[in-house]
DNA sequence: AGGCTCCACAAGTTTTTCTTGGGCAATCCT
DNA sequence: AGGATTGCCCAAGAAAAACTTGTGGAGCCT
């Protein structure tokens, strides 16, 4: 680990920043405002930048102090639960379910629907998350996560090997399509393209599916349309901004409204499934147990 | 903020874990071992529980110190990285925009429909993160930000001061809602409580939109739905999982579409205005401006 | 058994944290 | 404008926390 800056003075900080004050600060700290003043002073000789704006008898933060604050307090207050759990010692029964961004919306969600139809009155905690994440630490029941490697040494259940096809709004197409499906003639402006992001260098790009089609071309995102999530691609694909390469399992419930349709029966296999991770000691509890099942039924929701 | 465990002897703790040896953590702090072993006994008392177990001149982590570990790790590997980041301080005519996750698919996905049906072969980039960022470093030409004061320096538009409303499905209100639109009678754990996270600690909860309401009720977080992401609490009470405190923004469309319903017109302003920022350098360039003129129309999308 | 390693303890030393009292600047009130 | 109040700053000294040193005890290896 770094070195790290002197934490009495860390904590210091966390108090006169929320407090706006040095001496409302020393009060909660039940210290002197002298000494509130000095550990900023010190923290700020260690840091080599100002923290908070003197003014007469002011004070207020800096860009600097603003912008390190909210990580702060969340860091102290994480080490304020730890003492917190350690002089309470208390377990729970409560879900938590941790999803890629991407998913929480148009995949997880709706099978959340059918678990709490099975289980009316379950706790459940969700949170959207990317990958790595650290189940122990975060207190995570299950991950559902893309890849079955970041996690080796917990239980694993592959759900799904999801695909993408071109999509777009029925109305766009009207507009855009020129009967053709194959969409050698389509503007390069109008590929919605998707940035993956390190985390998914193996996903497939619009030049894979022509590649998969039999034909060469290869549009360039720098001139189209770029999202940065997945789920983004195929709310502006139902928006007519474009033709997205969709996710089939988001995309799934828009196909089947008519909200979109899918220009081609021929798609790109993502590199890797999509897998939910368990703590062993977890993975036989009833509601993830039930989860699961949920989860591995591949079965297209309403 | 609750009482801090001593600071310096969690440090002492996270090192003497990770390396499994006091003398060894002496090694890495510069300290001698009976340093270490007096912080180490100091948090003990502290805490009222062991941490390690000494088996003549070896130690292993008892139960609680090992469960403690991962969080603590966390916390410190935080402050670090705070630390480092202080001490550390980078042209296209892409249109690149940053969002909030929870706005990227219900809110500006939208709005850019309108955006490239005026511009229609405008190269656009659209990111999906958190506060805060560097619109300087990512090159962001836009940034859409909860709050006026991540980003002072930069161009300023106020944007819209969101509110939020008790929403829930159509069907979901036939069969939980018994005529209570006030919610006095719903069970605590159909209610779905967003967590906003210490970024967002002036959202309002349902506590805050009872007390508006002139009631007194406090649902418990810890035993509702829980998710963390405001856009996923409108998908979740779309697909009838409970009653959302939905942000009217996001739940426009669906409230217009009759996929939600509003149980009560009493709302509850957020603690702050979506703002969009731009670099003083970009914010008239025709692009851009485009953008903010069609974000300042509040107006409702189809 | 003897040697090596490493944690524990107690007493003393060093460093950090804090207090106190006075100075300075901004704000408020008359 | 002048005075009172409030709150941050500074310097010196006091108190508390953190650390060192030397010795004892226990486990492991040869």
């Amino acid at each position: 680990m770094e070195k790290l800056p002197p934490l009495n003075a860390i904590k210091a900080f966390e108090v006169a920043a929320r407090a706006g004050s040095f001496t409302l600060a020393a009060s909660e700290l039940g210290v002197s405002s002298a000494a509130v003043s000095q550990q900023i002073r010190n923290l700020e000789s260690w840091f080599g930048k100002q923290l908070f704006v003197r003014t007469g008898n002011r004070i207020t933060l800096t860009d600097a102090g603003h912008a390190i604050y909210p990580q702060t307090a969340r860091a102290l207050g994480d080490i304020a639960a730890i003492g917190q759990r350690m002089l309470e010692g208390g377990l729970r029964t409560r879900l938590v379910v941790s999803v890629p961004f991407s998913l929480a919306e148009l995949w997880l969600a709706p099978r959340l629907a059918a678990l709490l139809e099975a289980f009316p009155h379950m706790a459940i905690d969700v949170r959207a998350e990317d990958d790595p994440i650290d189940l122990m630490r975060q207190n995570v029941d299950l991950r559902i996560s893309y890849g079955d490697y970041h996690y080796p040494g917990l239980r694993m259940v592959r759900l799904v090997h999801d695909d993408v096809l071109p999509v777009c709004a029925p109305e766009f197409w009207h507009r855009h399509g020129n009967g053709d499906p194959e969409l050698t003639e389509l503007h390069e402006s109008l590929f919605i393209h998707t940035n993956w992001g390190p985390n998914y260098a193996s996903h497939p790009t619009w030049a894979d599916w022509f590649a998969a089609c039999g034909g060469s071309r290869s549009p360039d995102p720098s001139h189209g349309r770029r999202v940065g999530l997945s789920s983004l691609a195929i709310a502006s694909a139902r928006l007519g901004l474009g033709v997205a390469l969709g996710q089939r399992v988001m995309a799934q419930a828009d196909l089947e409204a008519g909200r979109l349709i899918a220009l081609s029966s021929v798609s790109v296999r993502l590199g890797h499934p999509y897998c939910a991770f368990m703590p062993p000691a977890k993975a036989d509890r009833a509601d993830v147990a039930a989860l699961v099942g949920l989860l591995v039924k591949a079965a297209p929701t309403t």
